[in-house]
DNA sequence: TTAGTATATTATAAATTGCTAATATACTAA
DNA sequence: TTAGTATATTAGCAATTTATAATATACTAA
C-alpha cells in the first residue's frame, strides 16, 4: 500500500487515540445522543468536547444531524466497536502476560 | 469503563496513529523481520525507525528478540490486522459515500 | 585490538495537538 | 425583540509528538 493509504489509515487510528474520544464513542454504543446528553458524562469543557466531536466527525467515525436547537451525534459504523473490543482483548492479554512474568 | 481504561485503549490506537508505524506493522504481516530488513522499505532515518519500533513495542503491538548482532521484530497479536482491515473497510465506505454524494 | 555493522538512545528544534477562555451562531420561547 | 439554551469556532498558550543529527552500545570478524 502507498504512503497515502497508510496515512488515511493512521488518521482514523489517531482520531481514536484520545481517552475522551474513546469515551464519546462508548457513550454512543447504545444509540444516538445530543451533545447536551454527552456533556454531563464527560470530564471536559463544552468547547473541548465540541472539538473532540469534530475530530471524530472529520474521520467519519460519527455523524450528526440537527434537531431543533440540538445536534444529535451517532456512530457511523459498528465496526468501531469491533475495533475497541479487539484493543481491549489485546490489553487483557498483556495484563495476563505481565502477571505470568511476575510470578516466575 | 473508567478513565484509566479508556486511556489504555487510546494509547494503543495512538501507537497505530502514524503512517510509518502502520507500514511497519504491514511489513510484519508475512512474518518476523530484523530491523535491517525493515529499514530499506521505509522512508525514514534509522534512528527514527528505531523510535517508531519502540512506540509499537511499548504498546505491546510488536515484540523483539536478539539474534547475534540483529534484532528481530514480530507482531504480538494477529488482532492488529483485523483492526487494520476494519479501518480499511471504514475508509472504503466513506469513499463510496463521497462518490454517491458527488453524483447527486 | 581495531574496524565495521546493527541498533538504540539522547538532545533539540519544529510541528502538531489539546485545553481554556472568549466569542459567535442558531434556535426557542416569552 | 429580548433572553436563554445549545453548540461551534477562534485565538493563544502549554504539552506532546516527530524528525534530525549526534552519540552510544552491542556484536562480529579480521
Amino acid at each position: 500500500m502507498t504512503y497515502l493509504g497508510n496515512k488515511l489509515i493512521a488518521n482514523v487510528f489517531k482520531a481514536l487515540g484520545h481517552p475522551t474520544r474513546i469515551q464519546i464513542v462508548k457513550l454512543l454504543r447504545n444509540g444516538e445522543l445530543c451533545v447536551c446528553d454527552i456533556l454531563p458524562d464527560l470530564d471536559s469543557e463544552q468547547s473541548n468536547t465540541s472539538q473532540h466531536l469534530t475530530v471524530l466527525k472529520n474521520q467519519g467515525i460519527v455523524e450528526s444531524r440537527k434537531e431543533g436547537s440540538k445536534v444529535i451525534y451517532s456512530i457511523k459504523s459498528e465496526k468501531i466497536y469491533e475495533m475497541i473490543d479487539l484493543v481491549e482483548a489485546i490489553i487483557l492479554n498483556q495484563i495476563e502476560e505481565t502477571k505470568t512474568s511476575l510470578s516466575k
